[in-house]
DNA sequence: TTGCTATTCCAGTAATTTCTGGAATTTCAA
DNA sequence: TTGAAATTCCAGAAATTACTGGAATAGCAA
């Protein structure tokens, strides 16, 4: 296999928006190439694609394996390991949300938890820990709702981000439903505040923002 | 000031993430030092109480400041700059997001499209083109949805996480709204796929998933 | 303007991270 | 079990990034 000018470009930027995560520029340009290569390469390939010596891409791919980002198969007549990348694209976030949450988000957390439950030895302590609660509580929500629209079916997980903002328009709808359907709502989700609900009826241009 | 135990846990902690990320230790620990302190700090303030020079502090208020995360602020009856962290946690975070998306999700975005439009010179480019297309697109969506919900204010996006993947019984509920309701919806976002709608009425089981 | 203080810039140094070649290990067919 | 091929490990080299002290600059009160 030979890089286009087009497949090149394409790995070089990517490399570079990886060093700017906590990926370093091999590891991102090896995923870049696997990403649009057509089939599953061995790491000899790579190297020399790429450039990189054998035992750098034999890091790169080892890291990438323990995101899970990378597959490693067996072709029939070819001692060598081939790796590929995850076909489906929503597949390859999933992946990589599961992967940051358990590494880097978890661990957080966990921390800020600790740090919260101390006695606080002083005043300034006592608001120390009162900015932690609020930090803890922010990224608490956040990780719980994308655990949770996660498990969504692709479909229906791309038409609500499609709908964007306008989402809200349903829930001021839910909130003018009948008791029957708010009382399941509370009951699945009682932290919701819920302060002022309508009538059940319902004008067209109520359903806006 | 002084370190507390518990203060000093959690900027080491959050130097270490910061190192993860893009952001350097130093940088990361100047911002949890304002996050958690109670008033601005002067820049020399900062350089003792974390051990470094001077001059780094410096460096990294400037990249904060970039970032928009820290501000400077004069206090009345000294020459100093004093800085601090945005008060509002769901500031930060909408912050955070603007920024990402200018300084590393555009540019990403702008080269994909480019790529995507140049003529393929091979069978491989073509199949690169169609990969390309796929994350272009993915990434679109996902930023479109992030700006959008961006607007919404606290409470209602608060609203909305909680609600998680739940919100789904309310898409399958719009589906099935009487006429009016549905060509608004249809309106505003042509490119939802709509594919089954049901009778306007409403049964309780049908808002689960 | 002058003098004082605070801030930024810069070049050299230190520390860290990345990368390499070769040695050791593993795997698998015969 | 053996040997050939593939992979991984490791210690040192190279490259990159971070940090420092001091010099230059800027800002402000007198």
């Amino acid at each position: 296999m030979q890089l286009t000018p087009l497949t090149e470009a394409f790995i070089l930027h990517f490399g570079e928006m990886g060093s700017r995560w906590g990926i370093n520029r091999t590891v991102g340009q090896i995923y870049a190439l696997l990403y649009v290569a057509e089939r599953a390469l061995p790491a000899d390939e790579i190297a020399e694609i790429l450039g990189f010596s054998r035992s750098n891409v034999s890091l790169g791919l080892k890291e990438l394996q323990s995101w899970r980002l990378v597959r490693l198969q067996h072709l029939p007549g070819d001692r060598r390991e081939h790796f590929s990348t995850l076909g489906d694209i929503w597949q390859i976030v999933r992946v990589l949300a599961e992967e940051r949450r358990r590494r880097e988000i978890d661990p957080t957390l966990s921390v800020l938890r600790e740090l919260i439950m101390e006695t606080p030895g002083s005043e300034a302590d006592r608001y120390a820990q009162t900015r932690l609660r609020e930090m803890h509580d922010l990224i608490e929500l956040i990780m719980r709702w994308s655990e949770d629209v996660q498990k969504l079916d692709t479909a229906d997980l791309v038409q609500l981000l499609k709908l964007g903002g306008r989402v809200v328009a349903l829930l001021e709808l839910k909130n003018r439903l009948p008791l029957i359907g708010r009382a399941r709502a509370q009951r699945e989700a009682p932290p919701v505040a819920d302060p002022q609900s309508g009538p059940a009826d319902m004008h067209e241009q109520e359903l806006e923002t």
